[in-house]
DNA sequence: CCTACCGATCGGTAGG
DNA sequence: CCTACCGATCGGTAGG
């Protein structure tokens, strides 16, 4: 339903400006030039909307993945899903803004489902680099850690990245491939402590 | 005042775990056993109180760079500031994840006193990136995108973070001074586009 | 999709 | 630091 999808998409957006317990009802039925009470025929409530947008971009994060082939070699597939996350965060930047910033204040069932899709999601990124460490190509004994600080390089950019801005998303995920790769491929590997 | 620095305290661990518009100034009082008015004789507003936190957070982090030796070698201020900057956020908990999850709530003079303190520490980034540049030891052709990498990649520690995790601060602090220095060596530096 | 409305709760004040 | 209280606003429902 179009009118479904148009309050869900005005909600995200003012979740992203406002977050999600500053953003009331009656503001989203505002913007769309609606009641408040009208937007109840159309959601149950607005967790049950906060979860909608939530999963939609779990859903958009999950999809990135399984279409990197899983027959490249660890740094093609690394470099893809890293160009995939940026490219979804910059295509639905109101979801995933949400789905980083509220997504804690979802019920304690629904948070666990998503808590459980965002490790499933992160299980892509150990394992390819897992298969980069077994290959030689990348150089490190904790790819969990490893992962978390990629993720988190990489979700940043919800913050700043602007569609207007000087530098293009095909820009920033060269520069941001550029950084992974090599923070893996550990020059010089005596560096760690031990 | 001890009271005072208490009722902060309480407000910063509350804002953490639930966010500043899901908290509540009775909620606030009750965790010290006071009523909601009471706290009006300690704290002028419930904004004020996060400005307040905030600042405390922006101050930690200016200290800690401030305190690193401008003498030392990129490599080594990098370390340091990353070490740094890693420390502050295990220590001040709390008051760090509100500076980065709410600052955003505050009005719009305190907004922008807090966005101008920010962007002068990510100056203290961009320096040591450009002066390991201009020595050879990194390789990057945009220091503020690699700024906002690397703080990016540091700030996600705070979500995962655990004083009683199997890793600690130092271990943490190990692995991503490793990544981020491998990250500015540049080992292939073709590899970026141009 | 609207008007009318509800109970609950919010940040904050008065006055001691 | 408390009791008592205020106007405003919230998410949501009734009933059309």
């Amino acid at each position: 339903m179009a009118k479904r999808q148009d309050i869900l998409s005005a909600a995200g957006t003012l979740f992203r400006e406002h977050g999600y317990h500053a953003t009331t009802m009656r503001g989203i039925a505002k913007s769309l030039e609606m009641r408040g009470s009208s937007l109840y025929a159309h959601v149950d409530s607005k967790e049950a909307m906060l979860f909608e947008i939530v999963t939609q971009a779990a859903d958009a994060f999950k999809a990135q993945a399984e279409s990197v082939a899983p027959s490249l070699d660890a740094k093609a597939r690394l470099e893809a899903l890293i160009r995939g996350h940026l490219a979804v965060i910059a295509r639905e930047l109101p979801n995933a803004t949400v789905f980083f910033h509220d997504w804690r204040f979802l019920s304690t069932e629904a948070r666990r489902n998503i808590t459980e899709r965002r490790d499933a999601y992160e299980q892509y990124f150990r394992d390819v680099i897992a298969q980069g460490v077994e290959s030689g190509v990348f150089y490190t004994d904790n790819a969990k850690v490893a992962t978390l600080f990629i993720l988190s390089a990489l979700n940043g950019s919800y913050e700043w990245f602007d569609p207007q801005g000087a530098l293009s998303l095909e820009e920033i995920s060269d520069y941001y491939v550029d950084y992974v790769l090599n923070a893996l491929a550990g020059g010089r590997g005596e560096k760690h402590a031990n």
